[in-house]
DNA sequence: AAATAAATGCAATTTAAGTGCATTATTGTC
DNA sequence: GACAATAATGCACTTAAATTGCATTTATTT
């Protein structure tokens, strides 16, 4: 069991009860959730809160927006790879066509991608969109 | 010089005054193209016209569109790899954050990826973000 | 406990995307 | 070429997500 409150602290984001809140939601998501997700899984709460929230939790390096090509942004948890930091923003991204969902494929990294000269690669987001295993049934 | 109307014959669109304008406009564009920066390229135009007309291209496969994380849709052209057909879509993109502006690396294609068990891939999108060549003035 | 700084709640704005419908233009048929 | 049928266009309007301003509340520092 994690210190939540532990986490955001290290992480310089004071542990208000909001963000306790939904860092515990956000974990507890097996998929990329958008603002609208993360609104539903609150009984009473200000979407603009929730929505600074979730922008305070990226800035600071805890989620990761994911732009999945349905218009809609999505966060998931930066979920640290063991014994990796950093470059763990690298993996690759999996949007279900069939169920709307879209999931972080945390161990499939994005291969490294030679450009012609001048270019300077910053981040590289890839996504790969599909029919996933739960609805391929296979 | 192409034939810009038999183009839109082969991929039945009706080569009206305004897609074979737009046609031309994309054909002059090095980078892809908001729905803005269409706009600006004609003097008098209907928003919603150059939306509809742009949207028709992407069906009908003469252009597509690149989500390349600045929450704004692009187009480009699909400009055929000599010799080659169908899988043109699956090149890269890059994304300048210093001039923001976006541009299909043609020759570059998206390495192939083996999901787990179960997932089917339908299409693949990679952006590259970083500083163009002629940001980074080298 | 007071002063300072940050977080929250609410209202409002911005902007892109998309739809409905009447009008106009284009195409196919006679 | 005229006419009917079909599609494209123009304009107004709607939808939805993202974002900001500001007053109020909460937390932190001294």
């Amino acid at each position: 069991m994690v210190n939540v409150e532990q986490v955001l602290k290290d992480h310089q984001i004071r542990p208000t009860a909001i963000r306790l809140l939904m860092y515990r939601f956000l974990t507890e998501s097996e998929v990329a959730l958008t603002l609208n997700d993360i609104e539903s899984g609150f009984d009473q709460s200000e979407r603009t809160t929730l929505y600074r929230t979730i922008k305070t939790f990226e800035k600071k390096g805890l989620v990761h927006q994911i732009d999945d090509g349905t218009g809609v942004a999505k966060y998931a948890l930066d979920r640290p790879v063991a014994g990796k930091q950093a470059e763990q923003d690298l993996h690759l991204h999996f949007h279900c066509t069939s169920c709307n969902e879209t999931l972080c494929l945390t161990d499939h990294k994005i291969p490294h991608i030679s450009l012609p000269k001048g270019f300077v690669t910053e981040d590289m987001n890839l996504v790969i969109k599909g029919v996933c295993e739960k609805c391929s049934g296979q």
